[in-house]
This record gives C-alpha cells, structure tokens and sequence, in this order.
DNA sequence: GCACATGATTCACT
DNA sequence: AGTGAATCATGTGC
C-alpha cells in the first residue's frame, strides 16, 4: 500500500549517491505532485550524474563518505534492497537450478577410468594393463607397455597442473569478486545470496574451461591408446628361419597340424619368435605360433594346389632329415612327438606318416598329380627310396591307402584337430586314417 | 602405386 | 577355450 512513497524514496537515495545537495533538493521535493516538475527534477538528477565523472577522486570520497553518514541513509538502504529483492531476484528466481551436466559426468568417468583423473596408481598402469588385454597380450612390461604408462603420466601431470591453476585463477578471482562486491554493499545494495549467485556464475565459467581441458585430455588419451593398440597390431613378418620351421612342423604334422601349447611354446623358441618379434612379451610366442596355424591351416585348405609345392619341398626336407638321422641309427622311423624329440630338438622326425601322407597325394591322387611337375615327380621317387631305406613304408600300403589332400577329410576338416599332435599316439593301427606308425 | 602375401584381429560356433 | 572363417592392415616385390 505505500509503495509510492517508497518508490520515491528510491529516486530520492539514486540522487544522493551522486551528491549530497541533490539529495536534499530531492527531500525537500518529496511533496511535489507535479509531473512536469518530477521530469524536470529527473532530468536535473541525470545532469548531475553525467558530472560525477568531472569530479575528483578526493572529492567523491568525500561525498560518499558523507552519503554514508546521512542520518537517512539506512531506512533508504532497506528500501532499496526491498525493491532490488522483489524485481531483480524475481526475475532471476526461474532460471537458477540445472541439470548436472552428462558431458561433463562422462568426462570424469572416463578420466577417471583411465587413471588419469582420482588417485595416481603407478601412472595409470591399470589402464594400461586393459589396453593391453584387450590387444590380447599379456600384463608383460613390455617396451610399448613402459612407454605408454610413461606418456599417459605425463598427460596427467599436465592435466593436474592446468586444472591446479584454473581452480586457484577461479578461486582469486571469486575471492576478488566477492570482496568487490561486500565493498559495494555499502553503497548499493548487494544481498548475501547474490553474491553467493555470482559466485556460482564465476564457477560456472571456470568449469567450462575445465571441461574444454577435461576434453582435450580425454582427446589425448584416447589418441595415445589408440596409437599404443595400433603399436601393438603391428604386424611384423617372420623372418625366413621362423618361416622354415613352423612350415616343417606344418608339413610334418599335416594330419593334424594341432600343435599342443607345449609344442607352440617350442615352436616360439625355435623360431626365434621371442627375439624378434616379443622379446618384451616372451608369454605371446604361443599366441603368435597360434596365429600362424589358424592362418595357415585355413589358406592351406583353400587352396591346397597352391601350398603343393610347398608341402613337397618341406616333405623332403623330412625325408631327408629321417634319413640322416636313420643312418645314424637313431629311431627314425619310430612315431616319436615332436616335443620328446628332445636331444635332436626337432621336429623334422616326428610325423612320418604325415610325409607319407603328403607321398601318397602326389601319387595317387589324380587332383594331386595333375598339378604337380616332372620334377616333383622325381622328388617323390627319390621321397620313396628314402622312406624305403628308413623301413617306413612299402609300395604296397602306399597303393591301397586312399587318404584326402593332406590329411582333410570329406568335412574339410582334419582328423581329429581337438588331439594335439604332440601326442599322437603310438597305439594308431596301421588301418588307422592316421598313418604314423610305422609298420 | 599396385597386387599379393601374411600376421593380427574379430566374431560365431562348438 | 580353441577353432574356422572373414576381415583388416601392413610389409614386400614389381
């Protein structure tokens, strides 16, 4: 009800702020009901406003001080803020609470699981770990592994240092901010929960930036992951050696090119697996060894013509391994594993029947011979003498002996693949589809 | 630059 | 868990 004169009140109290006279010419005006007189005495109150610039500091100081001590300075004060409460703040009232935002949770969480952001645990090595386990390599300390957790470190010094000069930049200046405004609060009036808004409106700010920094950290590590799991996809090729040596365990294992992980492990030493390919990571020879056999059995039984050359060269690598080693007067012809194969350390001898196998393909099976030349003809008579001379086999078997291509079966797969061939077993009848016994 | 070979990965299946 | 099959990705030779 008496908001009118309150409302005057009001303009009375803008005056003063500029200059005491003012204010007094206000006061004793407050009666006027003149509407041109009240636009003439606004008008004069702007005048004076626009020359508060004019004035000197000293001056101003002395006028606010002397606006401070006005005996009807406090009743104005209240009336101010009652009006500043129920306009400004009204206005503002709908738009404070926000949802908290999902960017910024996804930010952390993900900071957080990448051991960047929360408590240091060696760098980030967990994450690290995962990154490796899911390459599919072990927890080994490899090179890449030390390398990664050595940049993901570094990402997060970097991160905690920029977020430890924005909190303490956000902090100065709310700290700063809020002093401001508790100094104006004298003169104008500034109520506790607007300060408190503004400070929100400070940190508001200051968490966008972090969020840009929060975001550009997640890029980086998303990066260096990304480069780490590429690292560690890098093929590499095996060099000859290697090559030679999982070939001739293929060839001579045709029937059931399973290795055991024993006979994988074996193979990873032989062919120097662990030096050149995971010297960091010896735990993967066997994953690498595994990789080469899963490959080379499935292109081997694509296309079988292809890999027939290949099978014949290796077979009388064997052939001729068995021999030597006959003539030595070793067990050539016995049906040893290639793990047991022990002393020699190879795998040469292991699988005669596999050979003979490769023998017979060439020789009786017309897919087999149509492909292969005068020379592999050759080579397979001379793979007969030999396997003859070793008391392996006869003619006689070879010729009533039907096998599929190298040891496949009418399913297209091999015999038996969930028996390792390390273990082959010495029991195989002679009638058996696997032929390594020597009889 | 291209084709090919081949090691590695992924996914479905058993 | 091990495997086959498909696929990706990269090294190599021309």
């Amino acid at each position: 009800m008496d908001e009118q004169p309150r409302l005057m009140h009001a303009h009375a109290a803008l005056g003063m702020s500029g200059h005491p006279g003012l204010s007094q010419h206000i006061l004793d005006n407050t009666g006027a009901t003149d509407g041109d007189g009240r636009k003439q005495d606004i008008g004069d109150i702007l005048q004076q406003i626009m020359t508060i610039t004019d004035q000197s500091l000293d001056e101003a100081q002395a006028r606010k001080h002397a606006l401070n001590c006005h005996r009807m300075k406090p009743a104005l004060f209240n009336v101010l803020c009652e009006i500043k409460e129920k306009t400004v703040l009204s206005i503002r009232g709908a738009q404070e609470e926000e949802p908290p935002d999902a960017q910024l949770m996804r930010l952390d969480n993900m900071l957080l699981a990448e051991g960047v952001s929360g408590p240091e645990k060696g760098g980030g090595s967990a994450a690290a770990a995962a990154a490796a386990a899911s390459a599919g390599v072990g927890p080994d300390n490899s090179a890449e592994h030390s390398d990664y957790r050595a940049k993901l470190t570094q990402i997060r010094q970097i991160y905690h240092t920029e977020l430890e000069k924005y909190e303490q930049a956000c902090n100065e200046f709310t700290t700063h901010v809020m002093n401001l405004l508790r100094e104006q609060s004298r003169t104008r009036p500034i109520s506790p929960k607007e300060i408190e808004r503004m400070v929100g409106i400070i940190h508001r700010k200051f968490s966008s930036i972090q969020m840009q920094l929060k975001q550009s950290t997640c890029e980086a590590v998303m990066i260096l992951r990304s480069r780490f799991l590429d690292a560690r996809r890098k093929r590499r090729n095996f060099n000859k050696q290697a090559t030679e040596i999982l070939n001739e365990y293929f060839y001579s294992h045709l029937s059931n090119p399973y290795p055991s992980e024993e006979a994988k492990e074996e193979l990873g030493k032989k062919c120097s697996i662990t030096v050149s390919q995971v010297q960091h990571c010896p735990n993967i020879a066997p994953t690498i060894v595994s990789n080469w056999f899963g490959n080379k059995r499935i292109r081997y039984k694509k296309n079988i013509g292809k890999f027939q050359e290949e099978a014949n060269m290796y077979a009388a690598k064997t052939a001729v391994s068995a021999a030597s080693v006959s003539a030595h007067g070793s067990q050539a012809n016995s049906p040893s594993t290639p793990n047991s194969a022990g002393s020699a350390g190879s795998f040469n001898m292991s699988n005669s029947g596999d050979l003979f196998m490769s023998v017979q393909s060439l020789n009786g099976d017309s897919y087999q011979s149509s492909q292969v030349g005068a020379n592999v003809q050759s080579q397979v008579d001379t793979l007969r003498h030999v396997i003859s001379q070793t008391g392996g086999y006869s003619d006689g078997l070879a010729a009533n002996q039907m096998y599929s291509p190298q040891g496949i079966n009418a399913n297209g797969g091999w015999q038996d693949p969930t028996t390792p061939s390390s273990v082959t077993s010495p029991t195989e009848g002679p009638g058996s589809v696997h032929s390594d016994t020597s009889n």
